[in-house]
DNA sequence: AATATCGTCAACCGCCATTCG
DNA sequence: GCGAATGGCGGTTGACGATAT
């Protein structure tokens, strides 16, 4: 049996509130407190539903609200916390005094997920490599008018990708017509229209380990001195940049930028080396069999601070840490073939050990055999494929 | 000046969990 | 224990103002 309505919609006013609704509403719950809201309309003299006054008590009438724009710390914790907790805006609107749930959901779509980069994949020859990076500037569109020839063009390229619909975002409008006429749009999967990111301080994951919503994955790094995306850790050392309001997020998108347009599949992090992605130049190739073998429960850590020599010309990805240490403290490492530590296969973490070296103790396996589960159609190919991985939260590994 | 499109956000919708009788 | 009532939450919609063409 379904749910019956909360009240007859018969007769009932909808839409905005005047400011004569306002004023009796608020006289009334001042004066009864809040509750019953089934029978607050009618108590209270008003043509709406129950439910409706309870909205408009929470979301705007209440005296503790806080009015206009959200400041830099609000919006950093709301990117923090959207980053663990996804979208449980009511769980976020709990740290945040004075803002609803649904002040901060849609601040948080009209204003930071516009902010967000996000990679595109190109498969070619069954080897992956970040082709493509949509970054900020392509997503934040003028406003107004699009000319006649841009707006043919997008249409084009929604329907060469039969997503010409009116749940395509702006943005996936935007990039797919930057990128007709190339591979990558043929190439491109749904998911890969949703926003991604290199700093894995993002993507909240329900309690089956499943992504909440791809679409609504945050990207986004603080940059502040617990950053750890590949770009913070390649193009600027994040433990001495201060940032103003909203610059943070620019400069990690600028920052991300500059990494992929150097084409290397990976860049060191001490950011004077670079991993050359071809096999025979020494890359890595790592195949899902190798993915397949029993994950040794201790393995040696073999990795050394970021800032080492030594790991120049290793593939190094990092996932965030989050824990207030500088960047890159997290870190795996596969050698190349010329390394001495090459055919001992995988280093992983002693978490000890990475806690003594000063590094989070996050266990990167999870994270490979989480993208193999969610991605079981495609090969592992090499570490590309992790730069747009998902974040880890530290206590989820661990607990491990 | 008219038009088309975009950005914003209040309000609505439907589902789910909890409470109540 | 069961079904209805209620509250709460997250996703979506649409009105309206801003702005480019």
């Amino acid at each position: 049996m379904g749910r019956s309505p909360c009240c007859e919609k018969v007769g009932l006013k909808r839409g905005r509130w005047t400011a004569e609704e306002d004023e009796a509403l608020t006289k009334y719950i001042q004066l009864n407190g809040e509750g019953s809201w089934k029978s607050l309309p009618k108590n209270a003299g008003l043509l709406r539903c129950g439910k409706s006054c309870r909205l408009r008590w929470i979301n705007y009438l209440r005296p503790d609200l806080k009015r206009g724009n959200f400041t830099a710390q609000e919006e950093e914790t709301i990117v923090k916390l959207h980053s663990t907790l996804g979208n449980r805006w009511s769980l976020i609107a709990a740290e945040l005094p004075g803002r609803t749930d649904n002040e901060i959901k849609n601040y948080w779509k009209t204003h930071l997920r516009r902010k967000i980069y996000s990679f595109t994949k190109k498969v070619h020859n069954g080897s992956p490599t970040v082709e493509a990076v949509r970054i900020g500037e392509l997503a934040q569109k003028r406003r107004g008018r699009t000319s006649r020839a841009n707006m043919k063009r997008q249409k084009l390229a929604l329907m060469s990708l039969g997503k010409a619909n009116k749940n395509n975002t702006p943005e996936e409008t935007n990039i797919i017509g930057q990128m007709e006429g190339t591979d990558i749009v043929r190439d491109l999967q749904p998911t890969d229209l949703g926003a991604r990111g290199c700093c894995m301080n993002s993507g909240a994951r329900t309690v089956d380990g499943r992504i909440n919503d791809e679409s609504e994955r945050p990207a986004i790094c603080s940059g502040d001195e617990s950053c750890n995306s590949i770009a913070a850790q390649v193009m600027f050392d994040c433990e001495t940049d201060v940032f103003g309001p909203y610059e943070w997020l620019d400069s990690e998108i600028q920052r991300l930028s500059v990494v992929l347009k150097s084409e290397c599949a990976e860049v060191s992090p001490s950011g004077d080396g670079c991993f050359d992605p071809k096999e025979e130049n020494g890359g890595i190739m790592v195949t899902t069999e190798e993915m397949d073998k029993e994950i040794p429960a201790v393995q040696e850590t073999k990795s050394k601070s970021h800032h080492d020599e030594e790991i120049r010309g290793s593939c190094s990805i990092n996932w965030n840490s989050d824990c207030g240490r500088s960047c890159g403290e997290s870190q795996v490492r596969r050698s190349s073939p010329s390394d001495p530590w090459f055919d001992e296969g995988w280093l992983g973490w002693d978490l000890d050990q990475a806690d003594a070296l000063g590094f989070c103790s996050h266990d990167p396996w999870d994270d490979l055999k989480y993208f193999q589960s969610v991605h079981q159609n495609h090969q592992w190919e090499s570490w590309d494929d992790l730069i747009y991985f998902q974040s880890v939260d530290e206590n989820d590994h661990r607990s491990m």
